[in-house]
DNA sequence: TATTGTTATACTCTATAACTATA
DNA sequence: TATAGTTATAGAGTATAACAATA
């Protein structure tokens, strides 16, 4: 890094200083918390739901039956988040385990009625949340904001694959 | 929100089950999250940084002086939080305070000499990875996602003014 | 009275390790 | 031996409340 060889590029990024607030992963992270904060805001106060089980309650919503396994890999938890989190919506009877004769290890899980009447409340107040945090960003803005999340993400899985090996 | 009125909209997201890994709340968390673990991995393995540490040096890289509170309110963090991690970046004599005669409450904070060291070490680890996170992302593309980024953040300050009354 | 900063404490989410019960 | 799931425990990061020192 001496100076002669590396400064000459004007590039506007070269500089001894890293502006935080320019920063990507800085930006992602402070805009992803406070977007899950609000949105668990809305939930929480509410139904008493914590993230975790808002994120099982949304991948049974989307697959009926599901092992803990399963949900932990669609909803990128760990399974111990997943096994305390499955407990805390069984104890009030959001959510039910039938065993699975063929392999007694595990267990399907799937929401009660009163889960479903949950889950059926809360899903368009989440949509409600994210068109409302949306709504100033044009349509085709917005299609490229997924996009590269999405290649954002695909970068990310391809690097560093050990975001939980056993799950 | 009875359905005759509501449900006959026949835009794509309209119905009773939510995406998850098309719901923007979930997408951006779980993307920043495995941005920041991994970039935090980068300077927390090789000099024992932590995230709030590291937005303190990078703070303090750009300002050269301030008070803890003004640290807090640039890189978002608790005043709690900026007071325990400038306590152990000091204890390793990566930071130093000089008291404020006209106000003795407060402190100017710098980085050592030391401080500076590994924050020269850093940047461009973090520029670095910045650069090889979007190294596929075209240049047009990239443009967007910042900005939309930053209309989003917008939107949120606008409604939850919340995040640290007292900060 | 209000503000800067510290500390005690607690909560959430995550993770490791040790365990059980099955396979 | 390996896997599904649980539990104990600990680690970040964040937050509230109580406090000391200063304004």
């Amino acid at each position: 890094m001496d100076s002669l060889s590396e400064k000459r590029n004007p590039v506007e990024t070269e500089s001894d200083v890293l502006e935080l607030e320019g920063f990507l992963p800085y930006r992602l992270n402070v805009l992803a918390t406070l977007v899950s904060q609000s949105l668990a805001r809305v939930y929480g106060e509410r139904f008493g739901i914590s993230i975790p089980e808002w994120r099982i309650l949304a991948t049974l919503g989307q697959f009926s039956e599901m092992t803990a396994r399963e949900i932990g890999l669609h909803s990128r938890m760990h399974k111990t988040t997943v096994s305390r989190a499955v407990a805390a919506l069984e104890k009030r009877h959001l959510v039910a385990r039938r065993p699975n004769r063929q392999d007694m290890r595990e267990a399907f899980l799937a929401m009660t009625p009163r889960g479903q009447a949950i889950y059926a409340e809360i899903v368009p107040m989440a949509r409600q949340f994210a068109q409302d945090l949306a709504q100033d960003i044009r349509p085709d803005d917005l299609a490229t904001l997924n996009r590269v999340l999405g290649q954002l993400m695909a970068r990310l899985k391809a690097s560093g694959e050990d975001h939980d090996p056993d799950a």
